[in-house]
RNA sequence: CGGGGUGUAGCGCAGUCCGGUUAGCGCGCCUGCUUCGGGAGCAGGAGGUCGGAGGUUCAAAUCCUCUCACCCCGACCA
């Protein structure tokens, strides 16, 4: 018989994702190069991460508001640094209404610019600081190599905006950003996260300083999940940002700028994926349980599928997202499969057996095996299902964050890094200048991923020096192959 | 943009070297019957401008030229 399902992952990781994305329907790919069509179920995936980042900037007194696609090339080149980073991946629209424009309109790679213009006129007063705003769009760099989620040249992400009367409060914004990323990643994505600051080499064109949360995927290499930046005042002297301060004095507003994009759809797929496909955390998923009737006879059928709708109804009232598999001609054991490599949470089977025991079958997905299973009576099944989704969650998180401790390890040579990346991430005493990391990168396809803010409690510590070229060390970096 | 590869039914492929009936196979799809607690069986059926354009030839999926698209590996990036 051919091979049913996916390439297992331990088999060939790459393709493994490519296929389990299209054959879970996450997405498909689109007729222009780089683009992506996101599916219902991958749709569905993402519309739970922005429901999850959302309340969360809502909590801490963001507002969502709405800027246009085109921005003016000439925004784009007021701050140096920004345009030099961004000109390679610029699409660049020249021609409107059947006339060349005066002058042409880039699709936004990303809106600091245009929103920088904004906050420039909103801005007058000490009074009107903290400015707080956060948009969901979809933005565009042109990429040279694309995959589906975690890089294609038309992404959706969120991007906040914030304008500050003093450098101390534009960074704790940039760091309470931070936290918001990591425990979204951590409590509803169940990816457990290292928050870092960047290198040079890696830190966001026009940004002072950027941060990071990386999580491991699950062949070691390092995804960029989001980033939250400290833009000090480039952008406001780029834009002309100014407040009027308490004692009547003309001042740069300090802005931040954050983000995270549909790739956390493409981590969540690789953190937790096994051989079988997706795994997918129950905070998170589209269907958080889906129901497998089973039947012998047409007697059986009518009783069974009885007995599941009443389940259904009774989970859905108490606000579990379940699904009924009632189609038609297929095997109980396809559709076992068939859920598991769409990476259900909880499968609830209901047999005749069950119906006269007035009990179902629980599976869950993190487990393998006897160990999955579990029986349960159908009075108050509510709450031996949230239990158990609750317990994937937990579990899933635990998995992923064991994994990654494990590959995990400090070096303290070139050497010893080019050895640790094959198989996890490199902890190194860094120097944090281009010229090195980029050498590292010529030797071992590892770059920087960031310095941990955790293991850094002092920049600069005296008497550390660069593990790879023996100048001082800024602090201790993560290095790992990235996507 | 450099290197490698692939375009034949919804998906996966054979056929291409060496041109020759009506272009096959598996899965999927449709209909019917039997099935159903871990990827069902039998029977019947639908579905193709062989990526596109030129050329060679009595004859092209097959040979030649050009072109387009996608995938994999490298240099940039959320």
């Amino acid at each position: 018989m051919a091979r049913q399902g996916v390439t297992p992952r331990s088999e060939d990781y790459a393709r493994w994702y490519t296929e389990v994305v299209q054959m879970a329907e996450l997405a498909d790919y689109a007729p222009v190069r780089g683009c992506m069509i996101i599916r219902p179920y991958g749709y569905e995936l993402w519309e739970a991460v922005k429901a999850g980042l959302d309340r969360r900037f809502k909590e801490t007194g963001h507002r969502n508001a709405y800027f246009p696609l085109f921005i003016p090339m000439s925004f784009i080149q007021k701050e140096a640094e920004h345009v030099e980073g961004f000109a390679p991946e610029l699409a660049v629209v020249t021609h409107g209404g059947g006339k060349e424009l005066e002058e042409p309109l880039v699709v936004r790679p990303t809106s600091e610019t245009i929103i920088g213009h904004a906050f420039a006129s909103w801005v007058q007063s000490h009074r009107d600081l903290p400015l707080l705003i956060n948009q969901w769009a979809n933005v565009v760099r042109w990429e040279m190599r694309p995959r589906l989620f975690l890089r294609t040249t038309e992404f959706l992400w969120q991007e906040g905006h914030t304008a500050h009367a003093t450098a101390e409060e534009a960074m704790e914004e940039t760091l309470r950003i931070l936290d918001i990323y990591a425990d979204f990643a951590e409590r509803d994505a169940a990816v457990p996260v290292i928050k870092g600051r960047k290198s040079a080499q890696e830190k966001f064109a026009g940004a002072a300083d950027s941060y990071t949360i990386e999580a491991m995927m699950g062949n070691f290499w390092a995804l960029q999940a989001g980033t939250s930046h400290f833009l000090a005042q480039n952008f406001a002297r780029a834009f002309d940002i100014t407040y009027l301060d308490a004692s009547n004095q003309l001042e740069h507003c300090w802005t931040t700028s954050w983000g995270v994009s549909s790739r956390m759809v493409g981590g969540i797929v690789m953190a937790h994926g096994d051989d079988g496909g997706l795994r997918l955390p129950p905070v998170v998923a589209p269907i958080q349980a889906v129901i497998v009737p089973i039947w012998r006879s047409d007697d059986d059928r009518g009783v069974v599928l009885e007995a599941a709708h009443r389940v259904t109804e009774t989970l859905r009232a108490d606000g579990v997202r379940v699904h009924l598999d009632e189609r038609e001609g297929l095997t109980p054991g396809f559709k076992f499969n068939d859920w598991e490599m769409r990476g259900v949470p909880l499968r609830i089977e209901i047999g005749p057996r069950d119906v006269a025991a007035e009990s179902v079958v629980l599976v869950r997905r993190d487990r393998d095996g006897k160990e999955a299973k579990s029986a349960a009576s159908v009075t108050a099944i509510e709450d031996r299902v949230r239990d158990l989704l609750d317990a994937v969650q937990q579990s899933l998180l635990q998995q992923a964050a064991e994994f990654r401790d494990a590959h995990l390890h400090e070096a303290s040579s070139l050497d010893e890094l080019r050895d640790i990346v094959s198989t996890g991430w490199a902890l190194i005493p860094h120097c944090g200048t281009k010229e090195c990391e980029l050498s590292v990168k010529e030797e071992t396809k590892a770059t920087s991923r960031c310095f941990p803010l955790d293991r850094n409690p002092e920049w600069n510590p005296s008497g550390l020096s660069c593990g790879v070229c023996e100048r001082p060390a800024l602090g201790y970096a993560y290095f790992a192959r990235a996507y």
